[in-house]
Order: C-alpha cells, then sequence, then structure tokens
DNA sequence: TTCAAAAGCTAGCACGCGCTAGCGATGTAG
DNA sequence: CTACATCGCTAGCGCGTGCTAGCTTTTGAA
C-alpha cells in the first residue's frame, strides 16, 4: 500500500484525474448542477469511476462551499420519553431524508451546555415540539441558525390550540360523557416539566365537559411514585366522581392501581381512561382505555414544515386533520 | 442595516479586522494553540472583541480544516426504547463535552438509509451498544470512519460477558434461589430484535441455576400483546415452577397479568422478577420487583471509551464495578 | 462558406479555518 | 558592538467542494 492510497479519502479531485477530466466536470455530473451540459458519455464514465473508486462527498467541505449543512435539528422535551416518540421521528427523518436531509435528534437538558448541539452540527433548522426558551433562541440566533420552528416571532401560546393537543382529551371527555358519566375528574402527574402542556389538555378538557353540560371536572395532580394517589381516589369517590381523564397512561396507571388498593372496583365504580397508547396499558390489570394519536402523521407533518421552512417551496400541505383514535378496553 | 451586517456570520477575519490584527493571530488566541507566543494584551483584545462581535467558529470550516468533526455518533438499537436510555445518553453527552466533543445519538432502523448518519455528519467515531453488522461496518468504512465501537475486529461475541449483560440476570436467579425458589423460569418478548441479548441473558440464567444446584430453567417466549401468556403461565404451574426470570419489566407485567387473570397469586403461587427498573413496574399491582443498573456508570464508561478509542491518550478507566441493585416489591 | 449560437468542458476563486514558514523587533551573551 | 536566540506577529497555503466566467469545439441556419 502506497502513501498515496493509504488512508486518505477519495477526493472528487480524485475521481477526475482519474478519468483526465476536470474537477468541475465531476462535481456536475454528481451534483446534477442545472444550466449545466454533460454529455451522456462523460455522465456515465463519471458515475462509474465515482462508484469504482467508492467516492463520498466531504460533508464538511460541501456545508462550507454552499453554507448549507443539510442537517435539521429537532430538540426534543426533556420529559419521560413517550413511547410513540420513536416512531415520531423515523417518519420525519425518513420524508426529510427523501428531500436530502438529515435529522439528527437532540434531548434539550435543564443543565446549560457550553456548546449547545446546534452550534455544533449548524443544522439549517431546529425544530422543537414545544416553542424555545428566550435564552435557547437567542443562542440559535447567535449560532447563525435562521429557521427556527416554531417561529418565535409567532404567538407562543398558538401550540396550545393545535390538533394535537386538542384532539385527544376532547374523545376522552366525549368517551366517558358517552357511557353516561355527569362528573369527571382530570389527573395530571406533578411533574413541573409538564406543566404547561397539562394546562393546555386540561383547558380543552373543561371547555369540553361545559360545552355537553358536565359538571366541572375535577383537577388533581398527583405524584405517581408515592401512595398519594390513594386519597386522591377517595376524595374523587366521595366528590360523586365517576370517570376520570388522565393525562397520560402512566397517570391512568396510577390512578387505576390506587383504586384496586382502595377495593374500588375499575370500571364500576370508577372508569378510567389515558392518553397515548403506551404498550404497557394494555398489560395493566384492567387493560387501560386510552388514545392514540396519528404519529406517522406528526412526523409526516413536522417534516413537512421543516421543508416548507427552508426553502420558501411550497410544499403540498398534507391534511392536518390528525386523527385521534379511542382505544376502548377494560377501565372503561 | 448596510449590505455587509445583513446575515453575514461573524467570522474570525472580522475580528482580526476590527482590532487591526491578523487573523492567524485570532486563530492562534481563541484555540490556545500550543508553541504560539501571544502577548497577554493582545490576547484580552482578541477574547473581548470576538465576545463583542458574538463570534462563533464556522464548525464545518474547521471540520475542513484540520479533518476532525468533534463529533461522536452513539447508535442505539431499533428496540423498544428502554426508559433509562435517556440518562444514559444524558451522561455519556455531559462527560464527551467536557473534552470538548459533541454527542448525537441516532436509532438505527432496518430500512436501510440512502445516506446513514454517519455520513452526513462525518463523526470522529461511531459508537453502538451492541456489535455493528457488517453492511453497516463497511459504509462506515467507505465513509471514512476509523473509529468504531465495538471494534468489529475484536471478538464479536465478547459483548455478551460485559458486566451490564450478566450482572442483571445473575441477582435475578440469585434473589429467588434466596427465596427458596428451586425451578425457575425464564420469560422473554417474541421479538426479533431482540433474539441475541435475549440469549445472551438467558445463557447467563442457566449458567447460574447450575451453579447454585438449581433445576434447568424453562425458557419460553412470549407475545406481550395477545392472551397467548395465559397458557405458558399455566404450563409453567404444571411444571411446578415457582419463579420467574424475566427479561425486562414489561415481559414480568405480562406474567404477572396473565397470573392475575388465571387466579394465580403472586407471589404466593408465582413469584415474578423484572430488569430495567421501569417506571411503570412500580405502578403494577402487584409492584413488579426488578433489577436496576447504575445507568450513569455505563453513560461515563462508553464516553471514556470513546475518548481513549479517538486519541490514544492513557483516559483513567474507571472501575467497570456496573452495580446491578436488586428492587424488592410485592412481585416476589 | 460564414458566423452566431449552443454544447461541452476547464481554470480558478470563494467558503472559513488551522497552521507552517518566516519576518522584524527586542533581549542577551560574548 | 556584534551574533544570535527569543518574542510577537503576519503572509499565505491547504482542506474539498460549489460554482462562475470563459474557452474551445460543434452545430445549424443564412
Amino acid at each position: 500500500m502506497t502513501a498515496e492510497t493509504k488512508n486518505r479519502r477519495v477526493t472528487a479531485a480524485d475521481v477526475a484525474k482519474s478519468l483526465g477530466i476536470s474537477r468541475a466536470t465531476v462535481g456536475f455530473v454528481l451534483n446534477n448542477t442545472r444550466g449545466q451540459t454533460i454529455s451522456e458519455a462523460t455522465r456515465q464514465r463519471v458515475i462509474a469511476e465515482a462508484e469504482r473508486l467508492g467516492y463520498r462527498p466531504h460533508t464538511a467541505a460541501q456545508a462550507l462551499a454552499r453554507g448549507r449543512s443539510r442537517i435539521i435539528l429537532l430538540a426534543l422535551p426533556n420529559w419521560p420519553i413517550e413511547h410513540s416518540l420513536g416512531r415520531h421521528v423515523a417518519e420525519a427523518s425518513r420524508v426529510l431524508e427523501e428531500a436530502g436531509y438529515s435529522l439528527v435528534t437532540y434531548t434539550l437538558h435543564e443543565r446549560e451546555a457550553v456548546r449547545p448541539l446546534w452550534e455544533a452540527l449548524d443544522p439549517d433548522a431546529v425544530m422543537g415540539l414545544l416553542p424555545f426558551s428566550e435564552r435557547d433562541v437567542a443562542s440559535m440566533r447567535a449560532s447563525g441558525i435562521s429557521t427556527i420552528i416554531p417561529d418565535p416571532s409567532y404567538e407562543p401560546m398558538a401550540w396550545q390550540t393545535g390538533p394535537s393537543i386538542v384532539a385527544g382529551p376532547e374523545l376522552q371527555v366525549k368517551h366517558l360523557a358517552g357511557l353516561g358519566h355527569r362528573r369527571i375528574a382530570f389527573a395530571a402527574p406533578d411533574d413541573a416539566r409538564l406543566a404547561a402542556i397539562i394546562e393546555a389538555r386540561f383547558s380543552v378538557v373543561r371547555d369540553n365537559t361545559t360545552k355537553l353540560g358536565l359538571d366541572a371536572p375535577d383537577y388533581r395532580r398527583i405524584n405517581l411514585h408515592d401512595s398519594s394517589t390513594r386519597p386522591a381516589v377517595r376524595q374523587w369517590l366521595e366528590n360523586r366522581v365517576t370517570g376520570v381523564v388522565a393525562y397520560n397512561d402512566e397517570t391512568a396507571a396510577a390512578v387505576a392501581a390506587a383504586a384496586v388498593r382502595e377495593g374500588i372496583s375499575v370500571p364500576g365504580e370508577l372508569a378510567i381512561i389515558g392518553h397515548d397508547d403506551n404498550p404497557w396499558a394494555e398489560l395493566f390489570v384492567p387493560s387501560l382505555s386510552t388514545i392514540r394519536l396519528d404519529i406517522e402523521g406528526l412526523g409526516r407533518q413536522i417534516a413537512m414544515t421543516a421543508l416548507n421552512a427552508i426553502h420558501g417551496e411550497v410544499v403540498p400541505a398534507e391534511d392536518p386533520a390528525l386523527i385521534a383514535a379511542l382505544i376502548r378496553r377494560e377501565s372503561t
């Protein structure tokens, strides 16, 4: 093995030299540069030679030359990660890859990173499931990120009325009302990180109970990992609550467990419905009714949003009708 | 706003020009280049001006110039994501950041990506929790990745005897044996993706039952999401099995649910222990005994391994004694 | 046959940075 | 005072790519 071939990566110049043509031509062929005419013969020779030599473009050099990295960063909240998130990301990633972009996911930690990932990766866009903090937005701007989703200049509370927030709670309430429940409780975990989204969901629950003429919901926050749920359940029964809308399946499980330990029959005396279709919900005894969102659809949605924002191309906006489906099981 | 300042990122040249010094000096100061003497006065002026202008080095240009990206890619398997993975990654990320590296996580999908992430990011190293497939390794080599962990040239089966695999099952068996169980079953989900690691854990269980003089374990794979677990549980009772070692907490939950539905008392007639300390395990009725691994320790471990591999510096190898702890609850 | 237009290609700059070679000024030893 | 080392700094190349300006050759219509 000569020094020439040792450990040096194959560049476009190598391909050009090997064919006795200019490097520019190689670039035109491999990028399908518009406005350039290349003979079919040359085109084929370049493609074949690049393949033969195992040429891979150096992404750092590409990013430097064209000023765009073709990387999109998706920041995930520091919540207990929901099971479905993987599918969500996978679908978004698939769509973006088709468009030539790479999706990188990233969990926001409370500890402030010396060098946040958007600075290290120089992505074309940063996306989040919820609006970013002002500090994060400032940091992104300083790093030269121009595309931020959700756009910080928009109304920061707009996400609270998005279909992915609203559809589930609405279905939960309608389901319980349809079963004849008149007095409903709302249960949420006592986790500060979730406060904003819990409030958003609860307000949907409240609006829907009002609309359906039910009593005002009895809202309680519970600690999932001690025994404090049991007094909450007793209180609900004293208050003649017969149905519980839980923020998520884990909360529903905690409520169901407390009820069982209190000798309260589920769903006989207390019906419970969760949210997210966590695989554990089916394993629970009694199995937990829940809401399943169209996760893949949401993934596609966010990918489209990103592409749209980056190069203002008109991407056919997919029907935002995210179908939230009721999964009925033993707990209601 | 002039055309000059509009949307153009601040470069080291801007800082230099603004101070009337050369770009090289700016580079030397900001990189603390060894072997270069810079007067303290100049040094401070450069640092202050860079701060004032909001200079951020262009990572793509850095990567191109020095041939290293200071990015490390951690590939996660396409399994149902374990709850603890987040903490694992967070700790590894923290350690690597201190060393000036950025950790990017990545979920391997079965669908073969047109352009795998290691090609798009050009990382200095790619790490995985399990060995990579030959196809993936070849793809990495072609993309110029020289550091791959676990090293493909090593014995690919070595991971099966690593402490993070062995410690849990050993503790599970010892716990049940300590409670007087003589005939033990091993339950695992019927998921092809998990086959290798399940086999590895099972062989640890088998070895330990042998060592302790117990009967050979009754190994069954179950589908967690239909009712097929119930006949398996009945069979175990007929075979005089009194304790079940589950691959993970979800499997333990499925077994416990099946037992409850069959009218079998847990742990009276059948004791069950899971693995991973999933938060749901505590919510279950009966609450599930389980194994908790030192996730942060594992995260630190993998970060150190990466740093070690990249620049053969002698990193003080942390004590690999990953403490697997028994969490005892109602199910045993 | 002539000559403009188009096809097919190349030379070379720009992107922002790391870093080597080397320059003048200053200090120090003989 | 001279020789020489050190300090403090600068000019400028190279990293691999995208892409513009422009060159030569071919085409095709008048």
